[in-house]
DNA sequence: GGTTTCATGTAGACAGCGTGAACTTTGACA
DNA sequence: TGTCAAAGTTCACGCTGTCTACATGAAACC
């Protein structure tokens, strides 16, 4: 198989794999994760229910497929979130601005995809993903993380015997800040939110670095 | 209906409602939530599945009632560690302790019934407790954290005008260690993940302190 | 005490689900 | 051109949530 016609359309799809994964991906963020069913996405590509178990082993394989493409968004988000930091405190290293944009960004990916994020870390999510290890897929948003780190202690803000164990310290904050926010446990109206996501990564800061860090750094 | 021998066990149950949340919570905790269906609580129960919808509005209702317990266990489970703090650090005080007891406590909780902590913050979840105010029922966790921080204030360590918002920043932190470590994101060797755990419980102290406070206070 | 009432149970039916087995189509290659 | 395997199809099964109708029996009233 390597030619298809794709305007024939008649028996063979082309690319049903990818097709299958990316309306999953869409029945789930419109409909949740509880209503999902295998047969409604191969309906929506126009193709049999049985046609997918030539591409998934079940229905929790199509979903941790579709897992697998969420954190792949997510990582997107993060990277283009670094890359476009915009606006800038008085008295705030770059560094530290950098750090809290890409923890803003996790947010606000959760709070744009609540149902695909909720899979990502939920049952079928990350915890089940193939060769029994999780973080390896993960590694994109991990990685991002990590650089964003290395820049507090580049800067001078993070002493180096506070960076280990930083990530997952780091992520903790923003994943359960997200999380409480789904479930309607952040202040409803958008500014209050906003303002306890401030808050939250000063805070975070803080506590990496052992206190607040200024610009005007003690040499 | 007031009088039931429950001996008899003929027709009328008793207290079936309770039985099946009950059983409810049990399946969910070992079976998880997506295998979980109703006919099997009312087949364990020993009742014919439509019974339930005497109860209950649907599988989803129940499943809140199922959440609803989870809440009051977790609400016990700190309280219990509050109660009977273990073991105490030297420079550290004694409310910062049991603050961080109340953290650790949370966290196993999770640990110890983690498809029950899912489904209680996922969909289902504390998001769709009934007044659609979803808040209110977590009163008992909550009104823990809470005094724990008001002990924190008392005690000196957390300056007041740093402890609005306090609760959710706190919250976040163990809320997001404990579903990054049921997803399996955390150090898997017990012992790792317990230095891990402390140094996220030092990290928030510090964080929400302005730094880690100790013993020998100033002034 | 007999009758009525009504909350609480049961039985049966239905569509939709995940999935296995067997059959069909079709593009690629000898 | 004939063959083959990959990628679809159809049929069938048991299980699910939930609807409608019916059965039971404890309690309330005369």
């Amino acid at each position: 198989m390597e030619r298809m016609p794709s305007a024939r359309r008649a028996y063979h799809h082309g690319d049903l794999r990818n097709a299958l994964v990316t309306a999953a991906v869409r029945l789930i963020e419109d409909g949740g994760t509880a209503t999902f069913s295998l047969r409604e996405a191969a309906r929506d590509v126009g193709v049999s229910a049985n046609a997918a178990y030539r591409h998934f082993d079940d229905k929790s394989d199509l979903m941790t497929a579709a897992v697998l493409d969420g954190v792949g968004r997510l990582a997107a988000h993060m990277r283009q979130a670094t890359a476009t930091v915009t606006g800038r405190r008085r008295h705030v290293p770059a560094s530290v601005t950098r750090f809290q944009a890409v923890g803003r960004a996790y947010v606000s990916f959760a709070l744009a995809h609540p149902e695909l994020f909720r899979l990502m870390f939920g049952e079928c999510g990350v915890c089940r993903l193939p060769e029994e290890r999780a973080g390896v897929d993960l590694d994109s948003p991990w990685t991002i993380l990590s650089a964003a780190l290395d820049a507090l202690v580049d800067d001078g803000v993070l002493p180096p015997e506070r960076r280990p164990g930083a990530e997952l310290r780091a992520w903790s904050v923003v994943h359960g800040f997200a999380s409480l926010a789904l479930d309607g446990l952040v202040p409803a109206s958008r500014g209050d939110a906003d303002e306890a996501l401030t808050a939250l990564l000063d805070f975070t800061v803080t506590g990496l670095c052992g206190t607040m860090p200024e610009t005007r750094r003690r040499s």
